[in-house]
DNA sequence: GTCTATATCCTGATAGAC
DNA sequence: GTCTATCAGGATATAGAC
């Protein structure tokens, strides 16, 4: 990559942290150019240069979103001697985490704020992928005997897409900001896993 | 209440089925009130007799959402000798039924979707009914002895509050409009329901 | 109660000079 | 690449006549 190419990225980097900024501040649907340009020193038809239309940036929220999200997903570790249900708990609060700390790429990718705006097909795949990937985890822990091999992979992977979305949305909407483990999310993040595991777990576990 | 109260009443509730559908067309944040006066063959000023902002009419829209939606809460039926497992999936379809047939008002509910406004605290006070009845229904149904008398009344009340915050946000975000027997949810709202009724629920059941 | 007229400010996007 | 200038339109909200 030429230093042309590597300045024009770190540029692009620059928009699309400063749109993050404005969108994290009042609601995704604030986002505006000229408050972007505006902080960046710049004049808005200079953004321009960088994307095509204020749809392409939301685009690239969303689909960079999914990305680091995905790293999430990938690092509840699944071996045959761990704690699944623990690390299922723990993927929720590092969820609403990152949810927290990334609001704007949160409210583009589990909410649709932005009127007349949708992702396109191939910022989609990005969020297809990590669908993809948590399926994978949990064929894993079906083979490694965690999970009832005869419950269906795709069920237990819509599933823990619900779970998952239901604590971001939750957190989002009710009180943006407020760090998981001393929100509401600490009062029903392991209860969920707990549930979880109950259903589609193989051990037999005491339960309270 | 006098013609002159019915009368305003009855142009209030024509203002907000507008907005609705204004808003569920383009997204909770499309609304303009430009737009509203236009469907109604009215001027823009005109709607400040019945509303002082945009934010009240948003205001309004949520408070009655909450009020409408709390009838379906209170519509599951908990009856000492009754399925309750399907009692729950019934509910969980009738929730993403009644999000897509309401979509402006689903999407103040439960996402944040227009800049710089957020539900006023009486408002929130139709929201927190709801909650307050669902945690009624949970302890009549372990009062039944349908769900385990150990388990904490608060636990499973936020634990279905995910549920149905997961299943609504993943409709409204993913396939709106889409009908709920037919689209996604089919694919778990029983999944969802049987596994909560195994985590919480007193009867021992066989599970596929 | 509803209107016209207006204030004030914002938006996304483009043309073309430098 | 970034700028100035501008287009064409939108928004919420208020003042005051009728």
């Amino acid at each position: 990559m030429g230093k042309v190419e590597v300045r024009r990225a770190r540029v692009v980097d620059a928009i699309l942290a400063a749109a993050a900024e404005v969108m994290s501040e009042g609601g995704a649907a604030s986002l505006s150019l000229g408050e972007v340009a505006r902080r960046m020193g710049m004049r808005t038809p200079s953004l321009y240069g960088y994307f095509g239309s204020r749809a392409e940036l939301c685009d690239e929220i969303f689909r960079r979103g999914w990305l680091e999200y995905g790293r999430i997903s990938a690092s509840i570790e699944v071996t045959p001697d761990g704690e699944l249900g623990e690390e299922l708990c723990q993927g929720l609060y590092d969820s609403v985490s990152w949810a927290n700390e990334h609001r704007a790429a949160a409210e583009l990718m589990f909410w649709r704020p932005i009127p007349h705006w949708e992702p396109s097909p191939a910022a989609y795949g990005a969020a297809a992928e990590v669908v993809s990937t948590t399926r994978g985890l949990v064929g894993k822990a079906q083979s490694f005997g965690l999970l009832r091999a005869d419950a269906d992979a795709e069920e237990m992977t819509e599933v823990l897409g619900v779970l998952f979305t239901g604590v971001i949305s939750q957190q989002l909407s009710n009180e943006p900001g407020v760090e998981a483990r001393s929100g509401r999310t600490s009062r029903y993040a392991s209860a969920l896993a707990d549930m979880f595991m109950h259903r589609y777990g193989t051990e037999v576990r005491s339960t309270p």
